[in-house]
This record gives C-alpha cells, sequence and structure tokens, in this order.
DNA sequence: CATTACCTACGAAAAAAATCGTAGACAAAT
DNA sequence: ATTTGTCTACGATTTTTTTCGTAGGTAATG
C-alpha cells in the first residue's frame, strides 16, 4: 500500500529544507528557498499545502502557524530520484554512474574510504 | 558560449537510445521507447524534432527519413543531471549520493572494482 | 478600537512538458 | 494509375508544474 510518490523539483527543494532543519514553518522554508531563488511566499505556501495533500508532509496545526514535517524518509526518497535518473540517463549501470559522480568532483577521503569499504562488504567480506 | 542545454526527461529517453545505437530515424527511436511505454508516433517525431530545434540533436535530412545524431556528449550531460541530483537531493555531497546508488543495488564485481581502482587514484595512490 | 502585520485558504493563471490528430508529399506495391 | 504505407510538418490539446493574487481571519501594536 505504500505508494511511493515522485516529488517534483520544487516539491524537492522543499523537502530538502525541512531534512536538514526538521518540521518547519512555511515562513522558515521560505525564507530558505528565497535565499537561492526569488519566489513569493504564497508559491511556497501553496506547495507546501500540495505536498500535504499529497502526504509528502504532514502538519500541525495546532498553533496558528502550521508546522510541516517531511512524511517521506529522506533515503526512500533519494533511492526513488537516484532509480530515476539511472533509468533515464545511465541505462541502469550503477557502476557508471558511480563513476561519474567520484570522477568530476571532489569528494573527502573519509567519503572515499567509507565507499572503499562498502564496496568490500558488498565483494563478500574480502578486501 | 555553450550554453548546457537541460533535457526533459521525454528528451533523456531519446538521447538514451540515440547514445546507445548512434544516429538514428524517427522510427528506430519510437520502436525502442514504445517497448517501454506507450505513446504515438507523432509524439516521438515532435519531441525530436523540438530536440533538433533546441541543438539537442542535429539532422541529416538528405534521406527521405531523416537521420538524427546527438549533439551534446553523454558525459557532460551525465555531469548536468548528476550535478542537479545532487543539488537537490543530496545538499551536494558525492559521497552519501554513492552510498546511496551502491547500497541497494546489485553492481557487477567488475565495475565495483572499477570504482575502487578510482578511488585509489583519487586518493593518490597509495591504497 | 483602529491599524498593521502575518497567516491560511482557494482559485486561477502562467509556464513548461508531453501527447496527438490531420494534412500533404512521395515512393512502393498492386 | 490507383491504392497503400511511410514520412515530415504543424497546430492544437492535454497534462503537469509552478506561480501568484485576493480574501478572510486572528494576533499584535499603537
Amino acid at each position: 500500500m505504500n505508494n511511493p510518490q515522485k516529488p517534483t523539483e520544487a516539491e524537492l527543494e522543499i523537502l530538502q529544507v525541512i531534512w536538514q532543519h526538521g518540521p518547519s514553518t512555511v515562513r522558515f522554508v521560505h525564507e530558505q528557498l528565497t535565499q537561492h531563488r526569488d519566489i513569493g511566499y504564497t508559491t511556497t505556501l501553496k506547495n507546501m499545502q500540495n505536498m500535504a495533500q499529497k502526504a509528502l508532509l504532514t502538519r500541525d496545526e495546532s498553533a496558528k502557524s502550521h508546522i510541516y514535517a517531511s512524511n517521506v524518509p529522506q533515503e526512500t526518497t533519494q533511492k526513488l530520484l537516484i532509480d530515476r535518473l539511472l533509468e533515464t540517463a545511465f541505462g541502469g549501470s550503477a557502476g557508471r554512474m558511480v563513476m561519474q559522480a567520484l570522477g568530476h568532483r571532489k569528494t573527502s577521503k573519509e567519503e572515499l574510504d567509507q565507499i572503499k569499504a562498502l564496496i568490500n562488504k558488498l565483494e563478500g567480506g574480502n578486501p
């Protein structure tokens, strides 16, 4: 029954803020968003209302300013998006995608080591 | 002057086919697409015409059936999309994205080894 | 108590993306 | 020669996504 809902780009921006800062008011989310681009307050409001509608967010109406919380796990959503990108742009090959992602970008040694460890685990223990 | 053009989802599907099979007719691309989902021929045609318009594709009109070729490098486009996903869903961390991509998915040992090799190179030679 | 400030609700418009129908051209098949 | 099949061109429609304007309410300010 868990129908995975695909968030749009604008919705993702909002989720991003909430994932990062926890349950938030429209005002707060909007202030974060307007640091990147220029949109009206009611736009953010409407989007978040829609997301509550779609059950991407829940909201607490007890206070005057409603407080919205994420209703979709960050991991699940990320996986969904990766899957989509994998299909549409990489023909399904996670390997090629990872190579691309790592290749042209600075990633910290810690993260690289973490990935290496993961790979070793995936390969069945033997480094 | 190289203005990176953002392909839509439908356009990506088409690019995917052309990247994989090389320059193609509308008919061929359409046949590939309809293996996944159900759309009309003129839809594919229109999309490819639009893409030629936007310079995502070039076309050779010398034959009756025009032949479309990609005008954007696969790598560049993939990078563009990864960057976007990285920003919108992973807060910019390539490492976390890669972990996600590898974690819940089967990837061949060959690819994993390739990635490990890349990481070693990135880390500066010493495994 | 009047004015200002800040909210939500809601509908509607604008913009972007995707889909399709119809028409005309041309060649192959009958 | 007529029919049939396959193209492209092009406009229009539909669907999805994003954006905003307006109205109504409640709290805070003076």
